[in-house]
DNA sequence: GCTTGTCTTCGAGCGTGCTCGAACCCCTAG
DNA sequence: CTAGGGGTTCGAGCACGCTCGAAGACAAGC
């Protein structure tokens, strides 16, 4: 199904980090035929953030966790998708409301879908201009470095 | 003088970001010759910060900002040198005690050169996960991006 | 001399994104 | 039946990096 090599791929962008998802486990989350879902601490783990951190996402409306009769979170695999998605967003500094916005566009169905691709075209210009200013400052620190390296007194 | 060098590169790699730099106005400041020290409204709009954070950064104690008989900062060639690589390293996401450790040892004499260079490798390294992690999140976002231009319901 | 503008200090406030503690609930093992 | 170790909610607190406002000094121009 070509549905499943786009999930695949998708989850394997979401590799190496460090504290990133461990995509062995996310794929055994993801067959269709796993019951097992993940509580809490293994979904804190597995996504790199803390309990707290899941938390604070549900009670900041980005994601809607299922719960079981006891009351607990029930991390499932479309759970877990999303909450990819967000952490992988966050981590590339996508700040929460901007979030919300996409997420709230998404539970508000296919129409929305322009505004989506407006809002990740401007996240992917942000990207751009943030990898750029970083080379820039790398290039900066190499060559300070560099001067210290050679020149005893730079 | 191959200082001198040093110094047009320097400078030239804090240009472009949005915000940035002006490097034209920098080489002015730092030609020898020059008398025209910046007051800080000046300095603030070439350096891309608010007045607000210069006085900040001096009260951090990252700058020592000569003053004239009025009390009023002067910001000479050697500040400004200062502030652009405090502003550079900020806006690479070194934290304000990272830079207050680093300028510390910068003034405390040229035999802690070594403790320096290890601060601005662990910042090399910090730079370079930052921007493979950007890239990631890039790669992915293009990936989204992708899907739903291509297929019209992903 | 007076106004206007830009500077000064100082302390306080704010926005973001967590992070934590307290009090309580529920399941399981012994 | 009881103890332990998860989980839950809620509100509060915190770290960081600014950002601002009030009150005052000084210089230049009218």
């Amino acid at each position: 199904m070509t549905n499943d090599r786009a999930l695949a791929d998708a989850l394997r962008l979401a590799v190496d980090p460090p504290g990133g998802v461990n995509v062995d486990a996310l794929r055994e989350l993801t067959r269709a035929d796993s019951e097992e879902d993940w509580d809490i601490s293994a979904a804190a783990e597995h996504l790199g953030v803390s309990p707290h951190t899941l938390r604070y996402y549900e009670r900041a409306d980005l994601v809607v966790i299922p719960r079981d009769q006891a009351g607990h979170r029930r991390f499932d695999a479309p759970t877990v998708r999303r909450l990819v998605f967000l952490t992988r967003m966050r981590a590339s500094g996508m700040p929460i409301a901007d979030l919300r916005r996409y997420v709230d566009l998404v539970d508000a169905g296919a129409d929305t879908i322009p505004d989506r691709l407006d809002l990740l075209l401007e996240h992917r210009d942000t990207l751009r201009s943030q990898i750029a200013q970083l080379q820039l400052a790398l290039a900066a620190t190499e060559y300070k470095l560099a001067t210290y390296q050679e020149g005893p007194q730079p």
